[in-house]
DNA sequence: CTGTTAGCGCTTTCAA
DNA sequence: TTGAAAGCGCTAACAG
């Protein structure tokens, strides 16, 4: 078997024209069921394959999912958020015939996002760590989708609040937040959450921002002792940033929970193996890219909520 | 300023022919100084930017990069391998104007790997947990490199050979190990690795087979603790069986080292965070997927170890 | 609803 | 070394 036939073969053996072929096969304009029959036989006796490639050409779209991630460092790409993103992104384009390509931002990248948007060979973007003061080039319009904050994205607010409102209802009365990255606009909905909640019941609030790392998460809770000596419980928006505050905290001789409570957000599966296993929320990173990328490419809305359920479990 | 000038342009701006113009900044055929010039300055006065997908088109060649993982579950797509690797080759790819796609492969995958190499979308082919068992199809020649076992990979004879060399020279003399899936040819380096050591040193064989999961390194543990009761040392082929080692033998109230000491193998974050830390050896994975899709592409060779380097922590 | 006719933008014979 | 012309394989505007 060599490969495969090309779109006139098709057509000759339905005793049809390459147009009509075609609108049967894309599913795109007008045909008749006396041809529609024709054709789809005698695609899959000749076992025809459209070329996504000629296809894409034609169209003029492009053959690239474009998976941009805006950070202060280019070190971002192998952030396990990433990493798992793109993968699922490139499992769910794969049978569209597409493929991801990956690259970093900076913070301010007007000029670069303009490039990207003029690149013929990018079909669709999908930006995480977007904030929406640097607009989206109209050129890529219809075919952008945004992670985080007014993208798509984890009901954090949901997530987190549930943690928080456990500790509360576990008798914690000075809980300390380590929080997100401040030019980062999905950041501010746990942060918000926090001071909600904080201020309906009467506490203190006891902010630390943080990057979502272990070393930040080390870092900020000596800040937390040093700042709030009497701090009962230390909430994170990460689990690398809990396993941080929870290595710091055993190390200074602070027994988790007993002295100080700690929570950690995205279910990472380390997180059922620490000493004590850390409480935290899920967080379906796989499930939300694979829905940008839907999004982007136009077959999915551009907003949405995904949930985020708390895993209660030793450090709480 | 519209989207990026079509050859036809530069060619005309330049005093050439279309072809002449492809050929010099396509890089092939034979060109003039002269009219290599005019059309070099013809094309960045213009900001000429070639089309990627309608290059490709013509020159017959797929727009994207499949990344093919061969294993038993298609849970292998979210191994934190798997989506590191994925991330480095999206990454560098992506200058090229080329994306990655991901896909599973069951272990006997021979039809579905003659429907890849039949699809004209796909430029060239990456696989993991590849076998050479299974013949390579024809028309993947060329565009088909291979990671781990004889082609792309770690150097895990040394880097194990290192870790049990020390345990050895540190006074372990019943060293159990617990390997890969015995269906992986990758899997087969450390193990042969072991064998010789023991061997040479005069040491008993302790084998037990693994899947690179902190799961499987749990009952392994406890399969290893039954059958050979004096072990004195663990060794794993994977930093996450190396922490389901650790747990269950710290929940067995087995003192690690002091009873037993345990490496691991990939060096990834937590390994430096657990209690004791894990001593464990690098694993370049990015190197090497970004390596994997330069060979596949043509453009570097398709076999090279890449070293690994002990990290002796807390745990020998 | 259908066929004809141009493209999409670039590469590559082939003859000059 | 160069240009003309014929694709790569499919889509889309336009009459009919």
């Amino acid at each position: 078997m060599s490969s495969s036939p090309a779109l006139a073969e098709v057509a000759r053996l339905a005793g049809v024209s390459v147009a009509t072929a075609s609108r049967v096969l894309s599913g795109r304009g007008p045909s008749s069921t006396a041809s529609r029959e024709a054709v789809r036989r005698a695609a899959d006796t000749l076992g025809y394959v459209p070329h996504p490639v000629a296809r894409r050409l034609a169209r003029g779209a492009g053959t690239r999912l474009l998976f941009a991630v805006r950070d202060r460092s280019p070190g971002i790409l192998s952030d396990p958020f990433v990493t798992r993103a793109t993968a699922a992104m490139a499992a769910a384009t794969e049978p569209a015939g597409l493929g991801v390509a990956l690259r970093h931002l900076p913070l301010k990248a007007a000029a670069e996002l303009d490039r990207i948007a003029a690149d013929r060979s990018v079909a669709a973007v999908v930006m995480a760590g977007h904030d929406s003061l640097d607009a989206v080039p109209a050129r890529l319009h219809g075919r952008f989708a945004a992670i985080g904050a007014d993208g798509l994205d984890v009901d954090s607010t949901a997530g987190i609040g549930a943690l928080l409102h456990h500790l509360h209802a576990t008798g914690r009365r000075r809980i300390a937040l380590i929080g997100g990255p401040p030019w980062l606009a999905a950041a501010r909905a746990p942060l918000h959450a926090y001071r909600t909640l904080m201020d309906d019941a009467g506490l203190p609030i006891r902010v630390v921002p943080g990057d979502f790392t272990a070393a930040r998460g080390r870092t900020a809770t000596r800040t937390v002792l040093r700042r709030w000596p009497d701090t009962d419980a230390i909430a994170t928006v990460s689990d690398a940033t809990a396993l941080g505050v929870l290595q710091t905290l055993t190390g200074a001789g602070i027994r988790v929970p007993h002295d100080i409570a700690v929570t950690g957000f995205d279910d990472i599966p380390v997180a059922a193996w620490t000493h004590p296993a850390l409480s935290t929320a899920t967080h379906p990173v796989e499930l939300i890219a694979a829905a940008a990328a839907a999004a982007a490419l136009g077959a999915a809305p551009e907003s949405q909520r995904f949930p985020s359920h708390p895993v209660l479990r030793a450090t709480t």
